[in-house]
DNA sequence: GGGATATTATTAACATGTTAAGTGAATTCC
DNA sequence: GGAATTCACTTAACATGTTAATAATATCCC
């Protein structure tokens, strides 16, 4: 009665509630947020399984992957290129770097800059991931319309750009100290 | 011809670690996910500091907004609407209500089942935030342009849709065990 | 030249994401 | 009606997100 099964899985479905109190604000569950986080983690869930088996989280392929796209890099411009916040990829590239998929140097015209570079080891699993990813890709397009996701991607980028400059109140303006 | 941009491309013919090595699979940069995630982050930057200044992060403010459009709900409903993990709704539960923001009772036909709703208190701090959130998401729709947000919301829900049942190998069959 | 300041990267501390395992309660099924 | 299974939730363990604080170097600027 009622609750259908559903395995171990906690997205993917949707919760229609008791009593139904009246709507808030907005109906909460389409807002712009939620859509994003669910139209990605609906992406995401297609990478993961493959990643996995080799032994690569999603943050660890974003990095290994801009790694292949440059000879080599400095820590900032990497975190820049694979969209991550310093703290976490410091905590990633030593875990790389002790795996021994990258490589780091100092750079000689400023201590304080690291290079960053992918090794022979770390070319060799993302050439091992590469297909079956490719693959996965290939379906999401195939599925979705390669001309649909071309626009979807487009307006992606407009919003980005829209809300680039966009500041306002409440933002953290504690009167002072 | 050999040179297309097509499927596992990522060594151009072999490692040869010269100058500017060139573009692997897809520009990384604008893949779908990357797109998503970027996107996504450019709408959260505007809500996080509303929210800190009230103490409150994404997550919390998630469950706290899904506990208004009902009277009460059990916990698994609850990590569907808010789409959450089961581990990570325990713990943020067990927060809200050490904060008294929330209340939680056992279900009297079954005592596995919680049922969790707002209190007072957290409605109030749902009123406190609620303006400038919604000053925000005018200010984004306002931005953007009302139609294409709307545009955007139902292709990031077809997106969903066209991924929802979608299978693919390499997704852990590994052997039995 | 040298103190004040800025920059680069890391570490710290806490919250969440993610998968697996555990606990107690309900269901199934013989 | 009780063992086996399933279910709802929680804990555990590890990786990342997020902000603040540090450490080490570079740069400014008088």
């Amino acid at each position: 009665m009622a609750r259908k099964k559903s395995s171990n899985d906690i997205r993917g479905g949707q919760a229609e509630a008791g009593s139904t109190r009246r709507a808030p604000m907005r109906e909460f569950s389409r807002s712009l947020p939620m859509s994003l986080l669910r139209a990605r983690e609906a992406v995401m869930r297609q990478f993961r399984p493959s990643l996995r088996n080799h032994g690569l989280t999603e943050q660890q392929w974003r990095i290994l992957r801009a790694l292949t796209s440059v000879d080599e890099i400095e820590v900032t411009e990497l975190a820049h290129l694979a969209f991550l916040l310093g703290p976490s990829l410091s905590r990633i590239l030593r875990d790389l770097e002790a795996r021994q998929l990258i490589e780091r140097k100092t750079a000689a015209t400023d201590l304080r800059r690291a290079v960053v570079s992918i090794s022979a080891k770390g070319l060799k699993l993302i050439e091992a991931v590469a297909p079956t990813s490719e693959a996965i890709y290939a379906a999401i397009t195939k599925r979705y319309g390669a001309r649909r996701l071309a626009e979807l991607q487009e307006m992606l980028g407009a919003l980005e750009m829209s809300l680039s400059g966009m500041v306002h109140d409440d933002a953290g303006i504690e009167a002072d100290e």
